[in-house]
DNA sequence: CATCTAATGCTACAATGTTGCATCAAATAA
DNA sequence: TTATTTGATGCAACATTGTAGCATTAGATG
């Protein structure tokens, strides 16, 4: 087996998981994957596009959308609301696997934190079912909290 | 003193709550806050224009941003990312007070939860500062579960 | 290689939010 | 009460983010 097999891997990985969901495996979809697995926070649709641009892929704005929301609809990825209005993205881990996110409410940053204590969720009226928790923690990241004192904007 | 004062109350809060803070005094500003200190759930800039105009408060799409904006801004009021790309309001209430939110990914609906248990929050890297942390809960509300069986869209 | 159709890339559009600027009106003073 | 000041409003134009329709391309398969 080849050593720094990073990249290889998740080609790899992401061709195996593209075909296991019944879908067509394009250079779209296989970079996306690629970026969403090589990014150590959640990309949002023009972080994605960049990576692509930047991998000499041509897309389009639309089509990017369409990758993105097979995905999610696959359970491959999923969507976060992120502190702006554009939704942001990551690789679904395994259910058990509960992470949490840190918004920097200064510079949009977003970033992923692990072990994330077993949180007790709220009871829930009758009737309500439970998919998932999303936990999204608000302040300043160590960059711009020396910056500025003053209250964040959000 | 009259008896159901309710929305008496309501205005005199709001109108103190505005002045206490050194802003004037407007039937837009007023209107907002009462329609979020009336309301069980985060209300997005449609409902709360709805509401404006239900009370017969003519305003502009734009103004009502910014007093939502000012609300925001002076701590008055909360945003919260709902599922879609909206922003959803709230009045913020103490810092003790902690409150989740349930997000019904099929008819987009938000429902407050209160009695919250205290959850741990996971560890921040050094020099990060912690403002709030927001839990939403996805799923499928009472209304929405019995219908369809199907993954939900998000 | 030929065929079928999922996926792409346009174009046009919808929804949400923002900026600039002239006007209005809430607060304050006269 | 009226005059003055300036924060708040209303309008028009624009920016960003996301969707829909449809002709074309290209991945999968025989």
């Amino acid at each position: 087996m080849p050593h720094h097999a990073p990249a290889a891997t998740a080609i790899a990985s992401a061709r195996d998981l593209i075909a296991a969901h019944g879908g067509r495996v394009t250079r779209t979809r296989v970079a996306v994957i690629e970026a969403l697995q090589t990014s150590s926070h959640p990309l949002s649709h023009d972080e994605i596009g960049a990576a692509l641009a930047a991998d000499g892929i041509a897309h389009d704005r639309v089509t990017l959308y369409r990758a993105l929301d097979w995905l999610v609809e696959q359970g491959i990825a999923q969507r976060i609301a992120g502190g702006e209005r554009a939704w942001r993205f990551e690789i679904r881990r395994g259910d058990e696997h509960r992470h949490a996110h840190f918004h920097c409410d200064r510079c949009g940053q977003i970033l992923c934190l692990e072990d994330v204590p077993a949180a007790a969720s709220p009871a829930l009226p009758a009737g309500f079912e439970l998919d998932r928790a999303e936990l999204v923690l608000h302040g300043a990241c160590a960059d711009c909290g020396r910056a500025g004192l003053k209250r964040p904007a959000q």
